[in-house]
DNA sequence: CGGCCCTCGTTCAAATTTGAATCGAGTTTC
DNA sequence: GAAACTCGATTCAAATTTGAACGAGGGCCG
């Protein structure tokens, strides 16, 4: 750690060309669900994640980590979407701590509504803009370094 | 418009590696700054776009810009950064609306203090994990795909 | 059982972000 | 020259996020 290796020319083009798309991308994301349904981007992957569920439903803590957010930020935002209507709270049952989030009715009717235009936006924003070869090193690579920062190692090894 | 093309397999896999990477690289690097040296990323990044520049100043609006971020959200980071006196605003000479950020020397102590360690986790969790391949296709497509973002077609052609 | 530690979800205050409204100063238009 | 507009930046209230602390339960060892 003693010599600090900078980025080359090519390693700070990807870098800033991750921050810039992240950051452009989710904003634009979260305008035109705002817009086009009135969901934030994690409101709408709140419903995504719990329509992918075999029984719509899931514990806070899993949907949270599923989500990368914190266990606080996801209790507001659930409460946020059972104002709506969209989702409820249920107890669990074989875990009397526990709380499972459920997909309503009128949150699987608001998925169906919100998910063409949002997946068409994320085709013409970045899918498409890909062509195959980086589409695929894009998947590996990210794919592999979210991986990595997933299994739990907070600082890494060295 | 009328038929959504849902992602394929290979699509999907990127889509979702894409939005994990920049979900857990964020944490990670705002964790790593603040624990190191008590800087949000934002703030780090903020110090570092005034500090490439020629005469180490920017233009409260052009340093929003850059950062893809709010007027409004800039105007709070700075006044932080300047009650940590890391920044310092200044009137601008030729357009009396102006505002001038300008880095203090304290700033650029900040900043060489604190670049080393960031730079080693973006390579960590980022940049040493992809291919040399992978590398050029994520600053290639990521990198056409924020151009794209930027040149304000606020809603795409069709 | 009883103590001890861990987990689940929430609550709370503080920090941050957002977007609309505002203020002051240029610029344009007629 | 003045109303009308635009631009740069800030202000403000409301929404959201963060992280620490809490309340209730599990689970395990003695």
């Amino acid at each position: 750690m003693g010599h600090p290796r900078w980025l080359s020319e090519e390693e700070s083009r990807a870098w800033h060309a991750f921050l810039a798309a992240g950051a452009l991308l989710n904003r634009r994301l979260d305008q035109q669900l705002k817009d086009e349904v009135g969901l934030s981007h994690l409101q709408y992957e709140i419903l995504v994640r719990l329509s992918a569920e075999p029984r719509h439903e899931m514990r806070m803590t899993e949907l949270a980590d599923s989500l990368f957010n914190t266990k606080s930020g996801l209790t507001y935002q659930i409460t946020q979407l059972e104002k709506a209507g969209l989702v409820q709270r249920r107890a669990c049952t074989w875990d009397v701590r526990g709380v499972k989030a459920v997909l309503t009715d009128a949150g699987q009717e608001m998925l169906k509504r919100a998910a063409p235009g949002h997946v068409a936006t994320v085709r013409e924003l970045l899918i498409d803009v890909l062509t195959p070869e980086q589409l695929i090193a894009v998947a590996d690579g990210l794919g592999e370094a979210s991986r990595r920062m997933c299994d739990g190692n907070a600082s890494g090894p060295r």
